[in-house]
DNA sequence: TTTTTTTGTGTGTGCGCACACATATCATTT
DNA sequence: AAATGATATGTGTGCGCACACACAAAAAAA
């Protein structure tokens, strides 16, 4: 091994027969070097495979950097408050290195209030985005702001698709949803031994995300599909938030059957559910499945009402989308441009082992 | 929130009047500083809750850090090669930074082969250490004299023990054996709707691991005894490599039994018990769970053949014990006296997905 | 008291890079 | 031919810290 010394700007000018200005010119793009120059820099750079020391750039670095992160408001759901608590933890994470990292909200049922926000966020002239698309329209009018305004941006809680990456943001973090499907198919079959009726309960505020809803659903349908199964039915509800409550949309159709299963794609909806179940007593008859781990969600894991939830980790989203546009940023490394985070599994004994710090 | 500037070294100096290179004495404890100064410099330092910038910190530092890795064999268990690639991919992580990361290596079989490399380690003079309790007495005694020697070390593999307290290593980072068995029961419980037996099998070449297998082992057992269940049958078997092959020894006793479920506490067990499975063609009547993302394990998985995994992740293992000791010796932070990672239930449908990159 | 030793304190340099600034070279214009 | 501008290249300083060194003050020994 030895000591393996790294090599320098100043010794990539020497190997060029140039000044490190030239060599730092040639590096930042900043013009005015000659043609010949530039090629001798270059290639010695390419052949030394250089990479700049991280700690000296940060260090003589004078830019302050601003990140602003776009997201739906903590209060309204509990999944983006842990959305929140990631980006409070990169915060603290870069605080000391040139990183502004701000938090706009904007509310869920509102597009224009994304509009709005978004907009603001704008006049800010961040360097990086960290946002989700929730309305579809309006995010893609933004994406294409930020891509002609060349402000590299991540999305987190996203499925990869053709018309997002045409705007091409730097990132797209999420789970692959359809397979999130397949697993929840899988957990189903696993426990149930005699035929029955199983139930895919769309619980939603916000029909643009029904997209992503429908992915699950089909992971779902397609894991039974191949088993060329009719032992059970699979039957998809919707209810919307209108003139009557979820609660009682959803007691009503739980009164009125008598599943064996029942797969909630959404996390709020998931707790809802739960509760629906427990005021007909059907908990025991019925399994339920949801997603994430909301405070309301582990309270009925717990009782065994809701027997698995599927973790989409909305707190390690947010943090790593911020490492990789830090990444990006500050230290010109390579970032994926899509990230899948696993599909973890979450049960009444093992729930306490994912909450123990954030690993 | 406006620019938040730094306090540095510089104006803890102005604040507390005297010069910088007294406040460095202070703060690194080098001595030669009059009782006065101490108390004011000490005083600022408090105020201001000063924290040194670990970039610069980094920058300026001369000292190179030696890191000494105590691993057993990667090629003689899977497990252990998954725990090398993460030190690689922390060497990698941490290799512009002062650290120099070497890994050695011994015999799982042969408790004199770790006394041996042990003793060599030691000679290397490391700042700190990572390495796994494998033999319980060696073990003890080399932490004795790390403790003695006053060098930092960062236990993998591990479970929370008074005894390894008492030499009070840095952090011991592991999973929490018993409620792993649980996991494992329950899952069992799930798919299991008619009475019958259950067996823990203990495949293992070293008998010293024994305790943590009976961990495993009594949390199975104890998920079971809280049902106040008697519809299950828990039977325990131990393998050891002796004249006859686990191999043969396992095929026997399947051969022998018609078990509901078999729970295997030893990753490469795991794989074993599957291909004795499908020898005597009960893959479909037997359930088998096991632990960790070995090759063998995710091949006898996709085929069904092992029902569920519970990764105990050892490359994650490695790679954050490395980083909780660079940042004990670079950056002064505090570290965990534990860390016990998620127990993460691997299945059919969701495997790939803790493929893609590690995360 | 003077000399030596011990203890306390301040200054200066370098880490590898970014960036402002000074300087050199060459082509145009007057 | 001199003056001006445009382009190209080199030099110097600072980022915040660690650490070596020079030096001053106090204490101990002569």
């Amino acid at each position: 091994m030895g000591k393996r010394q790294n090599i320098r700007i100043k010794d990539i000018a020497k190997m060029a027969g140039v000044s490190v200005g030239t060599v730092d010119r040639v590096i930042h793009e900043r013009g005015n070097v000659s043609e010949e120059a530039e090629q001798k820099v270059k290639a010695v750079l390419k052949k030394t495979n250089y990479s700049p020391n991280p700690i000296a750039q940060s260090l003589g670095k004078k830019k302050e950097y601003q990140i602003s992160v776009l997201l739906p408001h903590p209060e309204q759901d509990e999944y983006w408050n842990l959305s929140k608590e990631g980006v409070l933890e990169a915060k603290r994470e870069w605080e000391s290195y040139h990183m502004h990292i701000t938090l706009d909200t904007f509310n869920l049922d509102k597009p224009e209030s994304f509009s709005k926000v978004s907009a603001e966020v704008m006049e800010s002239k961040p360097d990086a985005i960290l946002t989700a698309p929730i309305f579809y329209k309006e995010s893609l009018s933004f994406y294409q702001t930020l891509k002609q305004a060349a402000i590299p941006y991540i999305l987190v809680n996203t499925e990869i698709d053709s018309q997002l990456n045409k705007l091409d943001p730097l990132c797209i973090i999420g789970q692959d949803h359809h397979q999130s499907g397949r697993v929840a198919a899988e957990l189903t079959h696993i426990a149930q031994h005699e035929p029955g009726q199983l139930a895919v309960m769309h619980i939603h505020e916000n029909i643009e995300r029904s997209i992503h809803l429908k992915e699950k659903e089909q992971g779902f349908r397609s894991y039974f599909n191949e088993l060329g199964n009719t032992e059970f039915e699979v039957l998809t509800y919707s209810f919307l938030d209108g003139s009557e409550s979820f609660e009682s949309q959803i007691s009503q159709c739980i009164a009125a059957n008598d599943f064996k299963g029942i797969f909630v794609p959404t996390s709020s909806g998931t707790y809802l559910t739960a509760k629906a179940l427990e005021k007909h007593q059907k908990q025991q008859q019925t399994q339920l499945i949801g997603y994430d781990l909301l405070e309301q969600n582990i309270h009925y894991l717990k009782k065994g009402t809701i027997n698995f939830l599927i973790n989409q980790d909305p707190y390690h989203q947010a943090l790593q989308g911020i490492r990789y546009l830090v990444n990006h940023l500050l230290l010109h490394l390579k970032v994926p441009s899509s990230d899948l985070l696993p599909l973890e599994i979450i049960t009444r004994q093992n729930h306490t082992s994912f909450l123990n710090g954030q690993h």
